[in-house]
DNA sequence: TTGTACGCGTTATCAT
DNA sequence: ATGATAACGCGTACAA
């Protein structure tokens, strides 16, 4: 039960603690034979150094943090792992840090930072309404993933975020429907608190369907209710049976997420529709899943992979000094697969 | 850009650090109005206290961690949540923390005990093949998710586990398969090296076969050569190409995770097949995708959330000193769904 | 190359 | 009810 310390390891080697201190972090300036000694007595004793001690002393951390809000988001996983590929190239230590939707990102940053001495952090997800006054105390630099809204009230040389232009995209994809014959075009949106991607979402929605004459008919705009897990395909499956229920008439389905989006074609599928046939479906995101759902899904997919990667990459090149902060916007791609067709007049 | 301390606030309002702290851990003896007036000080200064300090000092953390091996599976989102939840119920705190699947857990467990003064530990994933002498030094309660595998080398009264006993449920699902007709049943299988869930898997549906007295034919055992993910839908996509090309003659196919069956329906519509008309297709898990996918998907699930419920309260249990170590096992249940037909004569 | 001693920010003990 | 002070375990000047 007895924690051993690093006064321990100095006493059974005879030696003092700085030594020992300087075996474990590889220091230049120690004999190899008394190292190689020490780090035996290590092996064998089980000694571990506690990281607690270690940051309340190190100044310097050459440590980042991800927070990433959303932890059962697959569009995530991916972006992790490329940031982490990164972040070791450049021989920092990363800290993942799952955020619970009712926390707060910002608050949890503040900690972080003075518990882990922090060069720089990484937001992913979130709904980025915070504060620039508490932004403000973050004194590292930060960079928001793919948070698609960075409202007015920011200052924006205070922040770097890397993101598609959410509203241009939402209203490309809207128009792609438009002009395969769509003219009833249902959204699947989100819900009516979300001021972040989604809101844009909906927004390149609206302004598509004005641009060509579309009136927007209210029951054609699906909310999500159940706010506790937004995007999954069971949202997307009961608002769309919801849907089908209403009487609304309509040809084709927009959904601000693929998740969403292969909820209502299974929705769609036990209600005897035939997807595109009789109804077209669209997503958005582009994630992996949507190419082994039958139909292929017709996506709006957003380039992880360079995103992820220019998103640490710049907080890199900030936190070296060599650049301020930024505001990256990557092009989505929309790819036509199988779940959109042109309507059969 | 300097760091606001306890001791600076404690000057700001003209008391002692040790009233700061009280004030901050809600401590008895403290006047009230002090309390208030140190608390709005802290408010305005925006003083955030130091973890790593707090943990260094603190004896009693009531926190507990889960580490998880895997983040991308599904699986164990929903578990995550179920243990958050009865965590807080008991006001503990609870530490999150992803493992590369080239880390060892345990190491990682043994730092976190001694950083965060932890109570308790749950593994989820991973592949259970600890020495006893390491997970011996873990001077905490630990338990064990879904891994499956108990090995003989370490003392069963050493550790807990909740799991389903996947070598009868794997062989439940075989026989249902047979039972059906099928006689040439191909299994996506784990990569060789794979010491835990995914071996006992194997091992049912060798049992199965052989208990029926159809042999095992190595053309049908397709095992996973990409183990960066491995139970990925694109395994199961590349893996099911192969075994078409193979020429091998099979009316089955049951893999062993979900995610592979999904990624092999769409290698087998893409081949021309028909499910489950020309092929029958079996999962393991009872993710809730397979109920979203075209046709869905016959699957072997397990109670995940009893599971989790299980396996939380089992290591508080543990803390308190109610009990003992435990191996709880849960049933599977193999649920009929469409991806599965008897064979046509 | 190695050891001693101090301080990191906090909580707990002991006075007051 | 409050304040001074000793740990907590480690890294690092500085001295040797």
């Amino acid at each position: 039960m007895s924690e051993i310390t690093i006064k321990d390891v100095a006493k059974r080697c005879g030696v003092g603690v700085s030594t020992v201190s300087r075996a474990i972090n590889n220091h230049p300036d120690i004999n190899p034979a008394t190292k190689q000694m020490i780090m035996d007595v290590i092996q064998e004793s089980g000694y571990i150094p506690n990281n607690s001690a270690r940051n309340l002393k190190r100044a310097d951390a050459k440590s980042i943090a991800v927070l990433i809000k959303g932890i059962a988001n697959p569009f995530f996983s991916k972006m992790i792992k490329i940031i982490e590929e990164e972040t070791q190239k450049k021989h920092y230590s990363m800290e993942l840090r799952h955020v619970e939707s009712y926390e707060d990102e910002v608050d949890i940053a503040l900690e972080l930072v003075k518990e882990k001495r922090l060069r720089g952090i990484i937001f992913l997800g979130g709904y980025f309404s915070h504060s620039e006054e508490k932004l403000e105390k973050l004194e590292v630099p930060f960079v928001f993933g793919t948070v698609g809204a960075p409202p007015e009230n920011i200052s924006r040389a205070s922040y770097s975020d890397v993101a598609v232009d959410d509203l241009k995209e939402s209203k490309k994809m809207t128009e792609y429907l438009i002009q395969l014959g769509h003219k009833d075009i249902a959204i699947l949106a989100p819900e009516p608190g979300d001021l972040s991607i989604g809101k844009l979402r909906l927004e390149g929605y609206s302004q598509a369907l004005t641009k060509h004459g579309i009136g927007m008919k209210e029951g054609l705009v699906r909310k999500i209710d159940d706010v506790a897990d937004t995007y999954s395909m069971e949202n997307g499956y009961r608002i769309t049976k919801q849907l089908i229920e209403s009487g609304e008439h309509f040809t084709a389905i927009y959904a601000i997420a693929d998740s969403l989006a292969i909820g209502a074609m299974r929705a769609l599928k036990d209600a005897g529709f035939r997807v595109p046939e009789d109804i077209s479906v669209a997503g958005y995101d582009g994630i992996e899943l949507g190419d082994y759902v039958v139909p292929r899904l017709t996506t709006l997919r957003q380039p992880v992979e360079e995103m992820a990667k220019e998103t640490i990459k710049l907080l890199f090149r900030i936190i070296s000094g060599k650049e301020r902060h930024q505001h990256i916007v990557y092009a989505g791609e929309l790819i036509e697969k199988e779940s959109t067709a042109r309507l059969e007049k």
